[in-house]
DNA sequence: TTAAGTGCAAAATCTTTGCAAATGT
DNA sequence: ACATTTGCAAAGATTTTGCACTTAA
């Protein structure tokens, strides 16, 4: 069961199991994209700003989710099941459509390396933009 | 002479010169660092905000400088040579020190060409974090 | 029962808009 | 002289903080 299944998520993580956090995760779930605030207060029955704040906040410093800038809007999507307190492996761009204006969390064929001189690179953010598979003609 | 080609590179966006832009212009070139509007703001006499943000803005529409977010703060830096009003050449990526917290935009090596599934990427931006010159060890 | 989570009010930022005054050519 | 640019006031948007009330274990 799906309720089941994210109310476990939310335990194992060290998080307490409240309504409202399963609301939130339960959007991630069904949406399975990269959602504004806005988005999931929408999605979450109207619940209150501040508080999808801080669920959010928590939600990221536990790796349940992520978050990104792209076109200076904030999204906050799920974390790959690799992710975990201590390590994000984040192997996916973040893509924008010109055309649709979708964004979504991209698996790339290889995730690239980047060496530059002088400096250890230790974490990658990769921000795309193109045509996605729905606005190709 | 710098004042000079400052006033050159404004006139040839198609800008008129004013005392403005040129401070805000000799900001960047004597720092040579991306910048953050308050940055900006300290180091040009304490000219207005709302100015900053609209000279930042045809700027960067007539790719003088670029900006970009990372860590959640945007920041606003020179474009490199190749760029122009039709088509930006960011042959960097974004990086911040962990130590020092300092931001720079960052020749790489090589930079990444990205393959996905069903997508058309037409343009590529990579932030990234890890440890600059100074702060290793 | 009690520690943690939530909602509301309000503050702190950040960014945009409208308009009158100042500036550049 | 005239169009453009700038500064100020104010609105809008986003994010944070403090505190009283509610909820989960």
């Amino acid at each position: 069961m799906l309720r089941l299944q994210i109310k476990n998520i939310i335990k194992e993580s060290g998080l307490t199991v409240t309504s409202i956090r399963v609301q939130v995760l339960t959007a991630f779930m069904q949406t399975m994209r990269p959602m504004t605030l806005k988005t999931i207060k929408k999605l979450t029955n109207d619940i209150d700003r501040v508080t999808l704040f801080r669920v959010l906040s928590i939600f990221e410093k536990k790796k349940i989710i992520h978050s990104f800038i792209i076109d200076d809007n904030k999204r906050y999507a799920l974390c790959s099941s690799e992710c975990n307190d201590q390590h994000n492996c984040h192997k996916h761009i973040h893509f924008k459509c010109d055309e649709c204006h979708e964004v979504s969390c991209l698996p790339v064929d290889s995730f690239p390396q980047i060496v530059a001189k002088n400096h250890i690179i230790n974490n990658l953010s990769v921000n795309a933009t193109g045509k996605c598979v729905n606005c190709i003609v």
